[in-house]
DNA sequence: CAATTTCGTTAACAATTTGGTAATTGCCTG
DNA sequence: CAGGCAATTACCAAATTGTTAACGAAATTG
């Protein structure tokens, strides 16, 4: 889930599909809708999102039974599936929990509450994978398993190393001044001397042996692709 | 949780914690319970619950911070935590999600829909948690049996070492920092030298004899097939 | 319940790796 | 060609980990 989190929200009411998919998109997520059972399946399979909202009655397939159409096939296994459904209606509460949706929520529902209700689904999926991988063509910086990449080959750097360029790959273009990167990879109340930094990018170079740090002098480096 | 799941209740109002408790023994859970914040706290040490039910509005400490403070100590991690609150509080209900909730639930309730909400987040939380055999080439790590097979040949190791393997294994490749370990293998509040993990790390290498756990200098160790 | 074994931890020291500096060289620019 | 900056190189100091041995606590066993 590096990239935005992908919902599909399935309701056969355009208003609901409408407020509730401009709150989400507000959040920075993707959007896509179906407006009614049969669409939320192909659009389900077409987009692969993350999760799935749907409403409990819609027509040709019930929410209900969306849900457990899906619950049944592996791939969607990870997804998360919302229920939408009128207050109080008990049975389909239960009903919907039981074909294996993560959440309920009742109309009407405050768009702020279903937003937190939504982050706090995706918190608890995403937990361990922070995808703190980062990846520039043929190269993979995976801060998880503190490893570089180069054309399927690893390479291994030292602690240092790999925090500097891990920060200058963090936004790839954009010059670091050598403040910065002082202050960001060696913290503010450590004092070095600025031929320091040379012979980290040095040390970066030649164990990458591909030119992808690009000095700026006067200012600072930079990560090019 | 091949055993009972324990679930832990806190409430100021015994009705509640009555009623509920009762619902949750029928379906088979293990129940404790806590009639304000701090006790809340206690038990959760006590018994190591699951999953734990905090009423939002509680003596001495609400449902929100015990959830702050519980969410803060990395042994919960892995506890789900649902809040309880009245209908319609809807500051709260954000507040709670926010806090790391992962369920939130308003009064009243009725037992079914409660039920079926509470296997929902089991459901999920098995999904990921079900490893309780690890396998990796020819290495099998079984955590029911608690015995390591490497080559079909059984080795023993102490609790300790077991557990340090298991972490390490549950998921290859990712680095675990020596913090991340302590708290994880040792716990919180135990304090143990620095050196205690490396004699460890040192009895598992030498006794699989294979060279599966990799050293992140600076960082900590991953496991790596 | 004493004897014995096994565990977990620590301390001390060795080995290794990493980080930082200084001195030198090289390169671009005006 | 001089001045300013970066690239290199080699070296040393500091940090980190590996290894061993030893000791008390806990578990096992007879």
């Amino acid at each position: 889930m590096n990239q935005k989190a992908k919902i599909l929200i399935a309701d056969d009411e355009p208003d609901i599909l409408e407020i509730i998919g401009f709150n989400l998109e507000k959040e920075g997520y993707k959007v896509y809708t179906a407006k009614d059972g049969r669409q939320a399946l192909e659009a389900a399979e077409l987009y692969q999102p993350d999760l799935i909202i749907l409403d409990v009655m819609m027509p040709y397939k019930s929410g209900i039974e969306v849900c457990n159409t899906l619950r049944s096939q592996h791939e969607y296994n990870d997804t998360l599936i919302v229920m939408l459904t009128a207050l109080n209606d008990e049975s389909n509460h239960i009903k919907g929990l039981d074909s294996g949706a993560d959440d309920y929520i009742s109309k009407p529902i405050s768009p702020k509450v279903l937003v937190s209700r939504i982050s706090a689904l995706f918190r608890r999926l995403q937990k361990d994978d922070n995808q703190k991988v980062l990846k520039a063509g043929n190269m993979t910086i995976d801060s998880i398993r503190f490893v570089v990449t180069l054309e399927n080959e690893e390479l291994i750097l030292a602690k240092k190393e790999f925090e500097l360029l891990h920060l200058l790959a963090s936004k790839p273009g954009r010059v670091f001044l050598r403040n910065e990167i002082l202050s960001m990879v060696w913290g503010n109340d450590v004092i070095v001397g600025d031929r320091t930094i040379d012979v980290h990018i040095r040390k970066i170079r030649q164990k990458l042996g591909v030119d992808c740090i690009t000095t700026v002098k006067g200012v600072g480096y930079k990560f090019d692709w």
